[in-house]
DNA sequence: ACCTGAACACCGTTCAAGT
DNA sequence: ACCTGAACACCGTTCAAGT
């Protein structure tokens, strides 16, 4: 009974979360919505477009305030919620420089600088995280439980804030 | 007559550097060295790997010494050299945390956390530099001709050094 | 050690046609 | 508007066999 572009994007998030970018294909997003996988082709133009407006929706719940340190963690924990999020939103969104909407919207609150800066950081230390605690799950590398805690200190790098956190 | 897995790594970033990610494929490295598809598993074990061999390849030249901006600078040439060299690296060896052996020589001068936060920038604004650059060049957005000073400030910001700088 | 030939199980995308 | 069915031009990888 007629999908929607919505029902498209919905099902893809499914498909990435189960399987991973692996094997995320447009075959398997047919499949999860019971359809040949030309019917795709009515709603998106291509695999890149839909990857592009699967980013979005990732990263769509995040509110942007003027507490940079909280957002940064806000974006990270967005990504982290499904399975390669930051991967997705690597290739697709955040690397539209200068026109990526998130990137001017923390800008609005520091400078353009130190949000294309710390927006590159964001979505590179959460990638890694992401590649790093899969391959440790398959056993191929050692555990790094600092992961959480790095993420952290680069961001003190890159905000010039110091240990103590008033707002905390 | 033989092809070593030197010959190999060597094809594929012809490969790569002639038709880009999108065209990459294990059979393209093939009809680079006119041999066939499955000869190629006999000095590699999988696509991935060659992947990683040939991101090894690309940073391989770079000298890291105590200067951080210019061992930055260097490290996104090396990776602009060659058509979507950045791409390579981000998915390949540096997203290693840790285990990455520049990582553990850029630390040296430095610390862990800088070394860290300052290997995500550089690849990750050089990725972006590229994907801009062909991005343009199709016609698909407009000339951002601010990139290599983009890429200089953030460092700036990262690493906290000022304007002035004693060795130009 | 290095390679061929053939096969397997997949891809993304197009396009005419149906409802 | 949304979908089917069939096709096209590809993929990565395996494996027995050749030299």
């Amino acid at each position: 009974m007629a999908n929607s572009l919505d029902d498209v994007i919905d099902a893809a998030l499914r498909v990435l979360d189960k399987r991973g970018m692996e094997f995320f294909s447009m075959r398997r997003i047919a499949a999860e919505l019971d359809v040949q996988p030309s019917a795709l082709y009515h709603h998106v133009d291509n695999k890149q477009t839909l990857l592009t407006l699967m980013a979005s929706r990732i990263v769509a719940p995040v509110v942007i305030d003027e507490d940079l340190t909280t957002v940064s963690h806000r974006l990270r924990a967005a990504m982290l919620g499904i399975r390669d999020g930051a991967e997705v939103v690597a290739t697709a969104t955040a690397f539209k420089l200068g026109s990526s909407t998130l990137e001017a919207e923390i800008a609005r609150f520091s400078t353009p600088d130190i949000a294309r800066t710390l927006l590159i950081y964001i979505i590179g230390h959460t990638q890694a995280t992401q590649l790093h605690t899969q391959a440790s799950a398959l056993g191929l590398i050692s555990q790094d439980s600092d992961l959480d805690a790095s993420f952290e200190r680069g961001l003190r790098i890159i905000l010039g804030t110091t240990g103590a956190n008033p707002n905390k």
